[in-house]
DNA sequence: TTAGATACTTTGAATATCAAATCAAAATTT
DNA sequence: AAATTTTGATTTGATATTCAAAGTATCTAA
């Protein structure tokens, strides 16, 4: 007999616990050389309108002396640039390099194929009811921390 | 217009990678002085039938070495303690203090917390399919990779 | 123009991680 | 029974990740 707290519990606990080793696992696989980490820095840039390095460690819940240190790396290994800002010195805005959209489309690809693997299997795309609720789940977590 | 892939994408990357930063946080906030880390380990401890170093290293998808230096901390720090196994003496198996399984409980109050308020406000538990569905999902996931 | 605020980097320390080397015990082969 | 291999764990050396606190440069408001 499950209960609805423990099935969403095993859903955050066994499943999301261990997506990131897996993505990792694949990423290496397909000759990425980044961290999962890595990755997510890189995403976090996509995402962020202005990638000032404050707003990226915001996005990321880390503070900004911990983004400088992974920039560090992510510069010298050349997926990305660091420029300041013209109007405000003290920015520092990021791009991503060619390199870095590259390998993030090798991990998007991944993503795609593991999602996509979910919803054929279980049918998912015939199931409005179930994606507003997933969906509604999402927003409702995003909205309350 | 969100694609069933849209959804359940949005649900893995912005929901679940901020899961460990919320739940480190409300762990500092309740005097729980552990990293998420350390508390997998107590967790996976528990859920581990026969806890020895193999067992949990590969529960938790890490090496055995990194697992030594973490369970190192948590005998320091009083969590775990550890003993050769009689029959094998190869083995060590690792049990909980009274001091780890009350910051177990702790965790896990926010924890049912987070869920209990989601439950709640979404009306989830009058909602058989949904949750079926959300069992599903976790069964896949955990069979398939 | 100067004091305070803001944006970022640097530093020092603790954790986290892995691969490879080492060690001890058990299992297997010869 | 002795030698070898396998198994379970620890140690070592190296790199990554993280934070708090201190330092630097730039901007803003008094």
């Amino acid at each position: 007999m499950d209960t609805p707290k423990q099935v969403i519990n095993e859903l955050l606990v066994e499943v999301f616990n261990h997506i990131l080793s897996i993505e990792a696992e694949a990423l290496r696989n397909r000759g990425v050389k980044l961290s999962m980490n890595e990755v997510h820095v890189l995403e976090a840039i996509v995402k962020t309108e202005e990638p000032t390095m404050t707003h990226l460690a915001r996005r990321m819940r880390v503070t900004v002396g911990t983004l400088t240190t992974a920039m560090n790396r992510l510069v010298e290994k050349g997926y990305c640039t660091r420029y300041r800002e013209e109007e405000d010195k003290r920015k520092v805005l990021i791009a991503l390099t060619e390199k870095a959209v590259e390998a993030l489309a090798v991990h998007e690809e991944f993503h795609e194929e593991m999602i996509d693997s979910v919803i054929k299997d279980m049918n998912l795309d015939q199931d409005e009811v179930l994606l507003q609720s997933l969906k509604n789940i999402s927003t409702y977590f995003k909205n309350k921390y």
